[in-house]
DNA sequence: AAAAAAG
């Protein structure tokens, strides 16, 4: 059966509101409205536990008949359960929910069988692949997989530390297991992204990483498949897990990041790698009842995903336990470790039961590196490997940047402008999506009001809604119903969001590295995308900053953006070091950094165009990439 | 100053 739909046909599915079958890619799988959800037909004996053999290149295959077994099938599904969008997690049972439920179909059949205890998790395991909403999701990969791989040849790549693996070129050279290889596959996953070819060696070596790269390259993945991999061959091992029941559960890998909505998508992701590895992912996040979550952990957990501060909770109840965690991944590790997370991401890591670098393996993730957090971040390392891997082309080349010169008063009546035009030109049809970023929760309230007023259908994220409304705001903005979805910067990071056409910075952030990752919403997956900016006075602390990231991705600077520029350039904390025409730069290579042997470090290896870029880098000023 | 993350 096809998987491959075009966007437009995507697009179209998901606008239908979630009440038809779908995509073609599963149909197979869902009952949706009009079906009742089957009974479980009874599966003899012989037959349950048989895991589907020899598919690659595997179609989705239609879920396993009973996707939860607890509840029969369709009470709220649970967070494992149910990776989709389609519905609240924990919301009353609703009808439209189409994934993983809707019985039978699965040429397999049976896995839900009540075997109680947890087994790894095998039998019982929903199949990620089948999920109508994933279908969207495994579509945007598909779409990633699609970039022009062999303009990746010329990608820009620096790598430091002592003895660092050389990278591959294909997945086949790597031993990942039979397992986790299929689900390569099934993602569609047809050779490894930049990002994937350095970091799984690296990691694959056993060694620590900081890795500056871009989200929609694969990053996750890139994180993922060596846990997972070693996580399986660490079944092999004697283990000394705790019996089921346990109330303290022992998860062997920790993935960590700075937003539910982040981890939730790592989650749906992660799940997706580990399918019938009897690798078992949970996640775990806040503004959710933490009953569930529980049971979840209860039923056992390998790599537990979370947001600190749940984490945090679950810590201090002793519910969790980090002491068998081998592997500590940090996404957006920037961020994580900047002045509002850090104390907590230390307390997590350094006032806890978890082993301390050396006998972990610590991998940091983020598009932006700058020197003062990379600094703070060896903290959590040990010898480790610092990994940049640009884009295709130069950074952010698939974004056109706009800067207008808005006054604060001026700003709805321009945003209106804009909208109407993209309406009128057709850009903003049920497939357009624009992103509008504002600097207040307040602000954000009062604009989706006002937009929403004005005729245009909106809605907003932000932290002062309920996680049910902020869950239910990015469905509706993903499947087109309401294309216009405005933000506070909980929305800047690591979220993939296909089909987002046009980011809107109503309000400018302070710090160019939010910039970044907010126009890195668009853009995605070899699309082009539209950044808009609305810069005034109150922005001027940024103009040096933005000037310069603009020329460097070769966009058309205006002369009144650089008069400021040079006004402002003085005090340089938002400027970035290096040009930023790469992907970033180890701080222990810096001047200012120096410490034992110059040749301890030496090590330094760069591809692509770029050689080996030594000394560029100034005192205290930021390093960032340009990339997301 | 604001945002995020626990309830």
């Amino acid at each position: 059966m096809s998987t491959r739909t075009s966007w437009a046909d995507l697009a179209a599915n998901s606008a239908a509101e979630n009440t038809t079958a779908g995509s073609s890619a599963n149909n197979a799988s869902v009952g949706t409205t009009s079906a009742a959800p089957a009974r479980s037909t009874y599966v003899p004996p012989h037959l349950r536990n048989r895991v589907p053999s020899s598919d690659p290149p595997a179609p989705p295959y239609s879920g396993p008949a009973s996707s939860n077994d607890r509840q029969g099938y369709g009470g709220p599904a649970s967070s494992n359960d149910r990776q989709g969008y389609g519905g609240s997690r924990w919301g009353p049972p609703r009808n439209d929910y189409r994934s993983g439920y809707g019985g039978g179909g699965g040429r397999t059949g049976g896995w839900g069988n009540r075997s109680g205890g947890w087994d790894r998790g095998r039998e019982r395991e929903v199949n990620p692949f089948g999920d109508d909403d994933d279908t969207e999701q495994a579509f945007s990969e598909q779409e990633n997989t699609g970039i022009n791989f062999d303009a990746y040849e010329d990608i820009p790549v620096e790598t430091s530390g002592e003895n660092v693996p050389p990278p591959v070129n294909t997945f086949a050279e790597i031993d990942l297991g039979e397992a986790l290889n299929q689900n390569i596959h099934r993602c569609k996953y047809v050779k490894p992204t930049p990002v994937q070819r350095h970091a799984i060696p690296i990691s694959l070596a056993g060694r620590d990483l900081m890795a500056c790269a871009q989200t929609g390259s694969g990053k996750t993945a890139a994180f993922c498949f060596p846990i997972i991999s070693g996580i399986m061959k660490m079944q092999g091992q004697s283990a000394q897990r705790p019996l089921r029941g346990a109330r303290t559960v022992y998860p062997l890998a920790l993935i960590l990041s700075p937003t539910r909505e982040l981890s939730m998508q790592i989650h749906e992701e992660a799940r997706k790698f580990s399918y019938q590895t009897g690798v078992k992912v949970v996640v775990a996040y806040g503004g959710a009842p933490i009953n569930q979550q529980l049971r979840e952990l209860e039923r056992g957990v390998d790599i537990l995903v979370a947001t600190p501060g749940r984490l945090v909770d679950l810590l201090e109840r002793a519910r969790v336990s980090l002491q068998m965690v081998k592997y500590l991944a940090l996404d957006e590790a920037d961020r994580m470790l900047d002045m509002g997370f850090e104390p907590q991401i230390r307390k997590i890591v350094e006032q806890n039961d978890m082993p301390l670098p050396g006998a972990r393996q610590t991998m940091l993730f983020s598009a932006t590196f700058p020197k003062e957090i990379q600094r703070l971040a060896s903290d959590f390392l040990f010898n480790y490997v610092f990994l940049a891997v640009g884009r295709v082309g130069s950074s952010t080349d698939l974004i056109v940047q706009r800067v207008e010169f808005v006054h604060e008063s001026d700003k709805r009546s321009h945003l209106m402008d804009l909208l109407h035009a993209q309406r009128a030109n057709g850009v903003q049809g049920k497939q357009a999506l624009t992103l509008v970023f504002v600097e207040t929760k307040k602000g954000a309230d009062s604009l989706e009001h006002w937009l929403y007023v004005n005729g245009f259908p909106s809605t907003s994220i932000h932290g002062d809604r309920t996680q049910q409304e902020r869950e239910q705001a990015l469905r509706s903005f993903r499947s087109g119903n309401t294309p216009i979805l405005v933000a506070t910067d909980v929305a800047a990071r690591g979220l993939d969001i296909p089909h987002v056409a046009h980011v809107v910075n109503f309000d400018l952030p302070n710090d160019i590295d939010d910039y970044v990752h907010r126009i890195g919403r668009t853009g995605r997956a070899g699309k082009t995308g539209l950044a808009t900016a609305f810069f005034n006075e109150g922005n001027a602390s940024l103009a040096r900053s933005l000037a310069d990231l603009m020329q460097e991705s070769n966009q058309e600077v205006p002369a009144w953006l650089s008069r400021y520029a040079v006004r402002s350039s003085y005090g340089g904390r938002n400027r970035r070091s290096g040009g930023g025409r790469f992907g970033g730069r180890d701080f222990r290579r810096d001047s200012s950094f120096s410490r034992g042997s110059s040749d301890y470090y030496s090590g330094a290896n760069s591809s692509g165009g770029y050689g080996a870029s030594g000394g560029y880098g100034g005192y205290g000023s930021g390093m960032t990439s340009a990339w997301d």
